[in-house]
DNA sequence: AAATCGGGGAC
DNA sequence: GTCCCAGATTT
């Protein structure tokens, strides 16, 4: 065991966090926590975590569930494809029976790589795999003072190589839970407070002056703008709305019919692009007007200008076969987007 | 190797 | 505004 570990680990046992999925042995449990919280702060996951193991208990549960319903409890936690892996991968192993016990099975399942493998692994079953999270490589990048960028292949590799040999092999999963809890409450990404920082006589970085530039990134991610026209129907008690498709944001969540544009498009003008004449062609409009316009959302990769129109149609009109006739009322139940989720609101809720 | 995929909170 | 979060998958 390293000089790290036993800081650390002593730090840990001072200053831990007392999380549900903690003091527990259940791969399932766990597994579910490693995914909620895969880019997901614990404050933003632990309502979802206690929610979702209330409903889905068991990975047969969660096998058994209609995947809307997965889909639902997961609204507004964002990167869905989380949710959709692991309801397919809880019905893998409620074919194959249990739950896999080595590292080989466990990487296999859909939706967990390197992180989420060691981290089931070691804290399930104690096997010596480093993880290989945000936390440590921040905290080793400083430590040691790495200044090799850690989002490129061999600044992976080398912070995976690094990780390995600093791991403790007698206490993994203390020390995994150890060294994450480390970076999430001490070595913090701005002004940590190296004053009181039990690893400071031994930091590299702190002794370069150089904790703030670390860890190194090599790209920063491109922001684009992309601008969306919903439409709100009301065909008496009636809406329609549609699920999401593959090879987009938000699949298989539900949503208003939407037009999007190359460039913001005015409710002048909306009325006389192809799209609209192709959603609403065949059906007598009896009224349209602007509930919603320019609405900013932001993604990480992003920025969404959203319009929101109502348009009342005749009871004898219908959308395309893509779309499906929904009762108002009835639109809650449906896993929607944090957008959309807020255009629910604005247009189901009394203007007061 | 680079892009994609959400949403929220800290600063 | 910027950066980051118990990352994984696709291209």
């Amino acid at each position: 065991m390293s000089l790290l570990s036993d800081k650390i680990i002593n730090w840990y046992k001072e200053n831990k966090r007392d999380l549900p999925w903690r003091n527990t042995k259940n791969p399932y449990k766990i597994w579910i926590s490693e995914i909620i919280l895969q880019q997901t702060r614990v404050a933003q996951g632990y309502d979802y975590y206690c929610r979702f193991i209330e409903r889905f208990p068991d990975f047969q549960t969660l096998a058994d569930a209609d995947e809307d319903e997965v889909m639902k409890y997961w609204q507004g936690l964002g990167y869905y494809s989380r949710a959709r892996n692991l309801y397919e991968a809880a019905r893998s192993i409620a074919r194959e029976g249990a739950f896999p016990d080595t590292y080989a099975g466990v990487r296999k399942m859909k939706g967990v790589g390197d992180y989420t493998a060691a981290a089931i692994c070691s804290f399930a079953y104690d096997m010596p795999c480093a993880v290989v999270d945000g936390n440590v490589y921040r905290v080793i990048a400083r430590w040691m003072g790495v200044e090799e960028p850690i989002d490129t292949n061999s600044g992976k590799k080398l912070f995976a190589e690094l990780a390995d040999e600093l791991l403790d092999k007698a206490q993994p999963a203390l020390y995994n839970q150890a060294i994450m809890d480390f970076g999430a409450l001490q070595c913090v990404p701005s002004s940590p407070s190296c004053l009181f920082c039990p690893l400071s006589d031994s930091c590299v970085a702190l002794q370069k002056g150089i904790v703030d530039e670390l860890p190194c990134k090599k790209h920063k991610t491109k922001v684009s703008n992309r601008y969306f026209h919903y439409f709100y129907v009301r065909v008496g008690a009636y809406t329609y709305i549609y699920k999401r498709g593959a090879g987009d944001i938000w699949h298989n969540l539900y949503e208003f019919p939407l037009i999007e544009t190359e460039a913001p498009l005015d409710g002048q003008h909306i009325l006389q692009i192809p799209e609209f004449e192709r959603l609403f062609g065949g059906c007598q409009i009896d009224n349209i007007r602007l509930v919603a316009e320019g609405v900013k959302h932001v993604l990480s990769h992003r920025i969404i200008y959203a319009d929101c129109y109502e348009v009342v149609l005749s009871e004898i009109s219908m959308l395309g076969k893509e779309y499906q006739r929904v009762l108002i009322d009835d639109l809650h139940k449906f896993p929607v987007s944090r957008l959309t989720s807020r255009f629910f609101s604005l247009i189901l809720k009394p203007n007061i």
